[in-house]
DNA sequence: AACCATCTCAACCGCGAAAGC
DNA sequence: TGCTTTCGCGGTTGAGATGGT
């Protein structure tokens, strides 16, 4: 059900991701962030385009991403908020936690639009119509999902700093606050009253700054429930740059995914 | 068993908005 | 202020899975 792997004119990777590449992508925005989707797969060692690394990351590697069956009040409340918002698909999803837009949208496309016409048929013809909408997956892989899931979040809370959960407010900064640095670090009061650090040692070039270590990440390491517990340590202090992006800072990175 | 039709969903594409210069 | 770059969203595609004949 993927497309196949291909390589475009340019050289970059299209189709299918392997095991591989998703390896790749998974360590280095867990460890570095994604402060340039566009410049990121030249550091991960990735022959794709930004915009596909963004995808993948987004929809399927993110940590939090719950896959499986949806449950009835899932099914309720995208039918409601569909009414409300339309096809508003980030919209919506931002109201259904682990869920993506494209898994929203893919869910409604092929089992809830048949629904919301059925509405409006009468009963025995609903029943005639909607022979082949089970789920593929079974009870047990939806169960054991959910209590993968469920462990990452209270992982993840435990360890999460207040300024984290501050950050998570903004639910494109939940899972990874570096991600956000891009467009909505302003110079502020970034890393907050308890961290060590202060606006004033941020490194002066933006690059080396994001392909430091992260301290604020190391919820990441514990996530076990996932497989990734491959993952290197990932330093408890935040290390400042002293110079700019320096090749051997990734050697532990291209030694990993080899 | 073979073929065909339909369903599903990961991935791609194009466009508009926001941010940066 | 206008141009360029980047991001994120929503629509669409396409190939494997599944079911029917």
């Amino acid at each position: 059900m993927v497309r196949t792997t291909c390589i475009d004119k340019s050289g970059l990777k299209k189709g299918a991701w392997s095991e591989e590449e998703d390896n790749k992508l998974r360590a280095y925005v867990l460890r570095y962030g994604h402060w340039n989707w566009r410049q990121l797969p030249k550091f991960a060692g990735l022959s794709r385009c930004g915009k596909s690394c963004r995808l993948r990351w987004m929809n399927y590697l993110r940590p939090g991403v719950k896959r499986g069956n949806f449950s009835e009040e899932e099914e309720e409340l995208i039918l409601k908020l569909h009414k409300e918002l339309g096809n508003r698909w980030s919209a919506i999803t931002a109201r259904l936690p682990g869920r993506t837009d494209n898994e929203v949208k893919n869910y409604w496309h092929t089992h809830l639009r048949k629904r919301t016409k059925q509405d409006s048929k009468p009963k025995d013809k609903i029943e005639q119509t909607s022979k082949r909408s089970q789920p593929m997956e079974s009870d047990a892989d939806q169960n054991k999902e959910s209590s993968a899931i469920s462990i990452f979040h209270s992982t993840t809370d435990q360890n999460r700093s207040g300024l984290e959960t501050e950050i998570a407010a903004d639910t494109n900064c939940e899972l990874s606050p570096l991600s956000c640095g891009s467009k909505h670090f302003d110079g502020g009061d970034w890393f907050g009253e308890d961290s060590n650090s202060s606006v004033e040692s941020l490194p002066e070039s933006f690059e080396s700054f994001w392909t430091e270590p992260f301290a604020l990440d190391t919820s990441y390491s514990n996530l076990k429930v996932i497989n990734y517990d491959w993952l290197p340590p990932v330093e408890e202090e935040f290390t400042y740059a002293s110079s700019s992006f320096l090749d051997e800072d990734m050697d532990w990175f291209h030694e990993l995914i080899q």
